[in-house]
DNA sequence: GCGTGATTACTCGGATACAAGATGTCCGAGTTTGAGCGG
DNA sequence: CCGCTCAAACTCGGACATCTTGTATCCGAGTAATCACGC
């Protein structure tokens, strides 16, 4: 029960992409240096992205990632769900009546979360990042 | 990034601790065969339980498991935090700067969700869960 | 100068490898109850 | 009837086995920009 490392560079690798131009795509190379991964791997992190539609990205030379989304609709949640998946987190599979009452106290807990992380833009961090990943 | 199915064994188990008699322990073996688990591994998950202090455990014959906490103060987050460990769901490991902007955010929803798991307490369903499980 | 082809700098996707954690299983050891047996 | 012993019914803990998932690497394919070359 942890947040993965992917969840942790897609976070990272959004806000330097909002922090970036949205005219200049940005390289996998240089994202995942900054952060210390492999490109290839941080490359397949980022597909997760862009099939989620947040992100788009520019094949050939000079390519590389960059928004497609006003930075504003980007919300932590949309990265988890597109990396983590958008499953409950609890889930419980014997069948007990109808419903499990565990699970709905689960999942109620869960929403709260959520609302949190929904109403969290990257844009709110966005103009602090080059301070702090600097 | 989901609750491990052990955790969801200690949360039914406790609720049917709970609405059983606190004089006379259950054993393993029905606890088990309720939820279809083998008896040997619910017993290592309730270990965990016992080390957290909220139930305890009566060797020998006619032994097993019973609650030793008054009912009311077992809340949801304390059985979470016995099976799961108490640790940040997110950590950003590499360092830029003091703190990381990302891992507040999302501290502060974690917490959002283990306010309400906390506050929920399994006493809540007690009543319910006879026939829920029946 | 201009088109054409080759080279280079990229991303994309699948296949693969590796590690860690979750999920169980097995077995020996300790502990208590209760039955059986002898005095 | 009492006390002792022994077997049975339990839990406890560690050591395995297995399976899934996360993490990461490698390589070939496709694509676009740029450079080189010849006309």
């Amino acid at each position: 029960m942890k947040f993965s490392k992917a969840t942790n560079y897609a976070l990272h690798t959004m806000l330097t992409l909002i922090a970036a131009s949205p005219a200049k795509p940005v390289g996998v190379q240089q994202l995942a240096e900054v952060q210390g991964v492999s490109p290839t791997y941080l490359s397949k992190i980022l597909t997760k992205l862009v099939k989620a539609g947040m992100i788009e990205s520019v094949s050939g030379a000079n390519g590389g990632y960059r928004l497609s989304r006003k930075k504003d609709d980007i919300s932590f949640l949309d990265i988890i769900h597109a990396i983590e998946g958008t499953a409950s987190l609890f889930e419980c599979d014997f069948n007990h009546g109808a419903e499990c009452l565990i699970q709905a106290v689960m999942v109620q807990a869960e929403e709260k979360m959520e609302q949190h992380l929904k109403q969290t833009k990257l844009s709110d961090l966005a103009d602090k990042v080059s301070v702090s990943l600097g």
